[in-house]
DNA sequence: ACCGTCGCCATTTTT
DNA sequence: TGGCGACGGT
């Protein structure tokens, strides 16, 4: 009964439950099936659900996997842990914080309040932030940590490399750890790392816990990290019972730490293990699946594997090319009209995938202009806006006032009279006794600031020891209430002649309702646990593709989805694959993952997409087609007599292997769009030849006379840009 | 202490 | 082009 409607490997897979194993799980192969089928499996052979770990990336993965055990082993199932990394360590840093020595009302900070606190640790350190970018710096730090590094490996390695900007960051890094500690939070690689640590560092605690989870099974395993792979052998080193599930060809988040090479290497780690390949697919058409084929294949480090499958032909696959971004977009619109009317597709049935968030605004115009509804997940995120990060903040100080972060955040908001100056003093004060700043407010008088901060200071402090008081008799919804309230925060908006005010007010009203149905569904419904679970939620966890909208959304978020249309966009050189990553086999090739990924999203029809022209920052450039397009086997649409399509027989080839003076820009710009009258004896697609650089097809002009400037493609792939009247070029 | 203006920087992707 | 932060004027 279990094993009905599998087929032959996943069949493998599921019944292969002792000792290690390990899924390469293509795209569209089935794969939740079979790590459901699996968890219920051994259930069913009476292995106790509370010995099973079952480890995702968000928390929508972890949920559906939750709701489908659970409805194939309907009394049992909900006693499976399966949970995202993350969630999986907060739970055990908060069950075992004393004997860790951690503390319990510890906070999860998220990127915007770890850079606040790599910009205290520049301040303090004296550190020019222009030269130590605080998001870098944070970057840096997390990175560390998801390789398992301390301040002090960081600076032995920097020591041993001479690396004096690494031993810089080294500093910042054991100065913002200290500070994290003090304020009682953790940022997300903390989680992690504290968790193996603290583990390594506790026998007799690692030793339960390896023995609750006799079977672990890993999802998503090409996007483990360093700290996560420790993790995970530190768990099931006693057992063995470890299934890791996952797809080389899927690897796009290396710049987050993952690396890719624990998937690659698990066969070398566990010798005894065995593997399973899905390779049969049930998403696409076959079209679909062969151009995604030609594009991957380019890769060299990957598992030697194709996915294949019996569905029949339908639908399209084509590309198109458009003037510019607006173009591309009201195209879009237009496709998605006729298909609709056509076809008797949903809107729910088209999603857009892009390369970057800010390609988004463009869709969004002509989307709106046609009148489609449509959804962007990700953008925008409801906890990143200011106001209710601002009532999260009183949230987070109320639970935890050695917040200072959050402190610092609200103290004068709503106004209260306290200044920057005041907040410094303060700040100095808290810092030489060691306390907290809100610990601070009780030790200082006029000496320190002057009396009307010190009322106001005060009364923030009587404020928020109200709402502590009020923490064990009332409920997260009732407190968040009182806040918004009795901080005087709802009636400063509702005065406010902001036209943003009333916008901002009903996001309040939002995040009262958000709380309510947390309260309503959590078993946990803690003002502790509401905290960890908002930080630990992503922008793909909230978005549930039921009404009837287009999906807009970042290539990266659209791992594991499907959707029977799906538009590509912005392919062009540069932006996909973006920047200089063309110039670097790692970079590119997960580039080229990326491209996949979203290709294989398809289930009927794949349209792809890159304009010729495209506005960044206010500056239009010219693009060529990304060469993934030419991998897909378009050449022969790529490429007409017009000018611009020059340009899509850029010989990448020679391009691609980075010559030392090839220029990194594939864009061109143009300073002067506007044709002048012409008499020169260039025109666009005259092969000429250069003194230096040799020969070349001019691509593009502009200017007359002693001004003309010309753009010429050489033959080795390199673009220059160059004046007439000095480049001594003869034609050809 | 608060508000406005100016200038700089950015766009890769985010649990 | 736009958003954010620093700085200076009141």
């Amino acid at each position: 009964m279990l094993l009905k409607n599998l087929n032959p490997s996943q069949k493998e897979a599921v019944l292969h439950t002792e000792g290690p194993l390990i899924i390469f799980a293509g795209a569209g192969t089935g794969k939740t099936r079979v790590i459901t089928h699996r968890v219920a499996y051994l259930v069913s052979k009476g292995v106790n659900p509370y010995n099973i770990l079952a480890v995702t990336f968000t928390n929508k993965a972890a949920g559906e996997m939750k709701k489908r055990i659970e409805e194939i082993v309907p009394d049992k199932g909900g006693d499976v842990r399966i949970s995202t990394f993350h969630s999986f360590c907060t739970y055990i840093l908060s069950a075992e914080a004393s004997a860790f020595g951690i503390n319990p009302d510890f906070l999860i900070y998220d990127m915007a309040e770890q850079a606040k606190v790599v910009k205290e640790c520049l301040t303090e350190l004296g550190l020019d932030e222009k030269k130590y970018k605080p998001s870098w710096v944070v970057n840096r730090i997390s990175r560390a940590k998801d390789e398992l590094n301390l301040p002090l490996d960081v600076e032995a390695k920097a020591l041993a490399d001479g690396d004096f900007y690494q031993q810089i960051i080294a500093k910042i890094y054991r100065l913002y750890q200290e500070k994290l500690e003090r304020y009682g939070a953790l940022d997300f690689g903390d989680l992690i790392m504290q968790t193996v640590l603290k583990l390594q560092e506790h026998a007799d605690i690692l030793a339960k816990y390896r023995e609750k989870f006799k079977y672990i099974l890993v999802d998503e395993y090409q996007d483990t990290n360093h700290a996560q792979y420790t993790l995970t052998q530190m768990l099931a080193e006693k057992h063995k019972n470890i299934c890791v599930v996952g797809d080389d060809d899927q690897s796009i988040y290396s710049w987050r730490g993952a690396d890719i090479n624990n998937i690659l290497e698990f066969e070398k780690d566990y010798p005894d293990c065995k593997t399973v390949k899905l390779e049969e697919n049930y998403r696409s058409t076959p079209k679909i699946l062969s151009m995604a084929w030609s594009v991957i294949k380019n890769n060299n480090d990957r598992v030697d594997k194709r996915i294949w499958t019996q569905n029949g032909e339908k639908g399209e696959v084509s590309v198109f090319r458009s003037l510019n971004e607006n173009d591309e977009a009201a195209r879009i619109a237009g496709m998605i009209l006729d298909n609709k009317e056509n076809f008797n597709h949903n809107l729910s049935d088209f999603a857009v995938f892009y390369r970057t968030n800010a390609q988004s605004r463009a869709l969004e115009d002509g989307l709106r202009r046609n009148g489609i509804p449509y959804t962007i997940v990700g953008s925008l995120k409801f906890y990143e806006r200011a106001e209710i990060k601002d009532i999260m903040a009183y949230l987070k100080l109320i639970h935890n006032p050695n917040d200072n972060v959050s402190f610092k955040r609200i103290i004068n908001i709503p106004k209260r009279g306290i200044g920057k100056t005041s907040i410094d003093k303060l700040e100095e004060f808290a810092n030489s006794k060691k306390i907290s700043l809100f610990e601070a407010i009780k030790f200082i008088d006029t000496n320190t600031v002057t009396k009307s901060s010190l009322t106001g200071l005060n009364n923030f402090r009587i404020l928020i020891k109200n709402f502590i008081n009020l923490k064990s008799v009332k409920t997260v919804r009732e407190i968040v209430e009182q806040v918004i309230t009795e901080t005087g925060y709802l009636k400063e908006l509702e005065l406010s002649d902001n036209p943003e005010a009333k916008s901002k007010a009903e996001n309040i009203q939002e995040l009262v309702s958000a709380i309510e149905d947390f309260q309503r569904r959590s078993p946990d419904n803690s003002l502790s646990g509401y905290l960890s679970q908002i930080a630990l939620v992503s922008d793909i966890d909230s978005w549930e593709n039921t009404s009837d909208k287009v999906t807009l959304m970042t290539l990266h978020l659209a791992k594991g989805l499907e959707f029977k249309n799906v538009f590509i966009v912005g392919l062009e050189e540069g932006l996909f694959p973006i920047g200089e990553s063309a110039y670097d086999q790692v970079e590119l090739q997960e580039e080229r993952r990326l491209m996949y990924v979203g290709m294989t999203r398809a289930k009927e029809n794949l349209y792809m997409s890159w304009a010729a022209e495209r506005t960044v920052f206010g500056k239009t450039k010219w693009n060529v087609p990304s060469r993934f397009l030419l991998e897909a086997g378009f050449k022969e649409q790529l490429s007409d007599t017009s000018a611009r399509n020059i340009a899509a027989n850029f010989n990448y080839a020679s391009n691609f292997s980075r010559g030392n003076e090839i220029q990194k820009n594939t864009f061109i710009d143009i300073d002067e769009p506007k044709r002048i009258k012409d008499d020169s004896p260039y025109s666009i697609g005259t092969t000429v030849s250069h003194p230096a650089f040799g020969n070349g097809k001019i691509i593009e002009k502009s200017g007359a006379g002693d001004d003309l400037k010309l753009v010429v493609l050489f033959s080795n792939g390199q673009w220059k840009k160059l004046i007439a009247k000095f480049a001594n070029l003869t034609i050809i």
